[in-house]
DNA sequence: TTGAAAGCGCTAACAC
DNA sequence: GTGTTAGCGCTTTCAA
């Protein structure tokens, strides 16, 4: 098979009997072009299998229609932070963006320094950019905040944040897990998860809120601790639960993890040390991964509705291309209250 | 602020007092141009903040370094198919992609034809195509082949096929699930998957396989069964498994199920309605995900190593790229023993 | 309503 | 080694 040069607008052009800028009209409906002309044009097109270069469109005009996605992989793949919910955020990103035309560039950070990250919009890889969690990069977000970038975070909502973001209501997240706990009569409380991400740090925050309002009324009989690990994945949370159990400290009876993984991972290791969930201690996890509601025994936790977030990151983007400055986004959250607790 | 024009190539020449291919050169790190004029160059350009326009770039030659990756996410996200499993290669995917500093666009066959799908590439949107499950779109794909549009599947691995795809050893993962089940001495099986996937569907012709050989032996004792569903997620999988056992047919004693969250949702329902897993019933899933180990019981499972995967998939497609014929390869499945089984 | 000309920012070919 | 020229395929003036 001989080398087939792909069809340029000027070779449909000259198979159409038309001039280039017709063509050009003509394939994005402008009314400057006849609907016989159209429609004899598309005819030719689509006949000789004709698509428009989007290289050439995208230096010609200012906008590429291509949205940036970050997304650390690293840290969510094998669910070493948390759950597949991640997927379930992208996939919205990902169909809001169909929806609206939006080609989506799917990057990882590990690869980009901040610099890089804000010259993929000055490159014009990209008109804009959704960081999918913010990790433990704030500063280089506020930084990239400075530069004229439009871009949207799914993370941590605060106030005085010079960007916009979405994210669910994490401290009220926390807040709910540890009344609800509180309401289980319990009073050694463990938290799990990585304070280094501020999504996380949040539900902790608003985790301990909760217990000091209580603290009030029975003081001496409240212990909060922290398990830190640099790495939540099943596996390794499972592992860290075991030592705790077999270690000479206190055991908790009452746990909030940031995700449900490691809530799973906890409530395994704590089985198979001989205690009982909930009888001995109870379990609240964070993100209501499918498997959680059939868990052994079923999990409570916490649900943030991710299912409108992928495309409220999108609309702010947009806007924030558009040069309007789009507000944050702050998402209700509910616990989801099963057997565990 | 005034507008800011980003800085061209022509900016940085005339600043840096050469012309515009001494740039383009200096950038590229090509030995025709003197170190000593290669550092000024690159000197004047980071400090003015200078990136390279890639649509531009992208124009002129004749690669884009881009990939398209397809994932149906419609058919994945809720885990309605399977695994978070998908995620961890798409992660290996793009972590290949990075090395080889091409960038990935992420796309949708829901908005996307087959057509406009090969058309990713003549549009020079990409270089190439990674489809991440071949779905139920094989004809698609076969089509697709002869439109000398480079790509590789991540799939089912046939010998006849048009395409170099990657996949794991489907029919063996089956196999070995059915001799694992057989030697547990159960008679009554049930496959629970979605045959219409051609991966799956091998997954059963290996299960049915190491079933008839034993046929000869004991002929009718053996029964087969499928369970048939549009979604394989967890909540229909239980709910499918809640009517069977409550139906009036008979209950199976092994089943075998193309994912771990469909096995998962099984053994839920059926310990739900009061059978014993492994004493009543013996289960099998798919993938090993990493919940699986802690179960209740500790899920056996096919496991798929899908860390190379994901390297093998780009390694290949930048051959077809190139205009070679890469092979197809087969990565070896490994039964995972434990409790469930 | 259509066409001719110019130019987006880059690199390859060729001259010096 | 470096500069000059040309052109990738498209859209946007502007003129007819």
């Amino acid at each position: 098979m001989a080398i087939k040069r792909a069809k340029t607008m000027e070779d449909i052009a000259r198979l159409a009997n038309v001039s280039k800028p017709t063509v050009s009209r003509a394939l994005r409906n402008s009314p400057l072009v006849t609907e016989e002309t159209r429609r004899h044009v598309l005819d030719v097109a689509t006949k000789h299998g004709y698509v428009i270069n989007r290289n050439a469109q995208k230096l010609r005009e200012s906008r590429t229609n291509t949205i940036a996605v970050v997304l650390d992989f690293s840290s969510h793949r094998e669910n070493r932070i948390s759950d597949p919910f991640i997927f379930n955020l992208l996939a919205g990103v990902s169909e809001a963006l169909g929806q609206r035309d939006q080609d989506l560039l799917l990057c990882s950070p590990a690869h980009s320094s901040v610099e890089s990250l804000g010259s993929i919009t000055t490159s014009r890889g990209a008109d804009g950019i959704i960081f999918l969690g913010e990790g433990g990069r704030r500063d280089d977000l506020v930084a990239l905040a400075e530069r004229a970038v439009p871009f949207v975070v799914w993370g941590a909502v605060e106030k005085a944040l010079p960007y916009c973001a979405v994210g669910s209501d994490n401290f009220q997240g926390g807040f709910l897990a540890a009344k609800h706990l509180l309401d289980q009569g319990r009073s050694r409380f463990l938290f799990i998860g990585d304070t280094h991400h501020a999504e996380i740090n949040l539900r902790r925050q608003g985790f301990i809120k909760a217990l000091s309002e209580e603290l009030g009324s029975r003081a001496a009989t409240l212990m909060v601790s922290d398990m830190s690990l640099d790495d939540f994945s099943y596996s390794a949370s499972h592992r860290a639960a075991t030592e705790m159990v077999e270690g000479p400290g206190p055991v908790p009876d009452a746990i909030f993890a940031a995700s449900d993984t490691a809530a799973m991972a906890v409530i395994s290791a704590f089985r198979a040390a001989g205690l009982s969930v909930p009888e001995d201690v109870s379990v609240v996890g964070y993100n209501d991964i499918p498997a959680s509601e059939h868990f052994h025994p079923p999990l409570t936790s916490v649900r943030q509705d991710v299912h409108v977030a992928g495309a409220l990151l999108v609309e702010k983007l947009m806007l924030a291309i558009e040069g309007r400055s789009p507000q944050s986004t702050m998402l209700e959250t509910r616990l989801i209250v099963r057997a565990s607790s």
